[in-house]
DNA sequence: GATAAATATTGACAGAGATCGATGTCCGGT
DNA sequence: ACCGGACATCGATCTCTGTCAATATTTATC
């Protein structure tokens, strides 16, 4: 898992399109009211971790979606997946959602 | 022009579904490629600001297009305008884009 | 005031994405 | 071995968004 855009602080110079197209990617998956949710409910969650089935509870959405929310932030490399038993475990991948802020608010103090 | 959403870290409590509506507005807004590119254009110019004329050139794109992609990140509250002249010059709203990121990255250390 | 240049708006279209119901897969228990 | 529950995938639909050509608006200059 790459580093999302090494140390060039947007407000420096300016991005590359590849850069932008990576960084964008991994905006477009945060940028959705019920993933932000997804992910602060995992955050928050006892352990840093949740079942689907914690989440799921949360939405007035169907089971089906809730997943494709889940594949997308676990495909953009935001959320870590591991299955145990019969449920699936997610939890928030720090690193990655901690560049990805850093790397935005690099302009002011 | 209203702070991104106040001292909840997202990761201490669960987002509310207003804040996550405000919040993903903000990122979706910025998860696009082409207005990565503007913000950062805009941002490393000379002086903090640029005008359409200085950005337009960077693309392949239409000047509507670029407009348009101007549009959103004004709307949003991530740039600011000013008219000088037949110009109009782009600003980066620093607090705006700072404090969403602090709350992207309040994950990790 | 007419003209030219800089930027914005409008209308149209194609592609992407969010959602759902139905179905499939995997695992634990009886 | 079967059954039930947890989660994923598929196919369809509907909405949203990025892009352009054409046109409008604003402003300085002659």
């Amino acid at each position: 898992m790459e580093t999302v855009a090494c140390c060039t602080p947007m407000t420096r110079e300016p991005m590359t399109a590849p850069q932008a197209e990576r960084v964008s990617a991994l905006l477009k998956a945060l940028a959705d009211p019920v993933r932000l949710q997804l992910l602060s409910l995992v955050a928050s969650h006892e352990g840093g971790e949740a079942c689907v089935c914690d989440l799921a509870e949360a939405f007035d959405l169907s089971q089906p979606t809730i997943s494709h929310h889940l594949k997308v932030l676990h495909g953009s490399g935001l959320l870590e997946r591991s299955k145990r038993g019969v449920w699936v475990y997610y939890k928030v991948a720090d690193e990655v959602l901690n560049s990805l802020g850093k790397l935005i608010s690099s302009a002011g103090a």
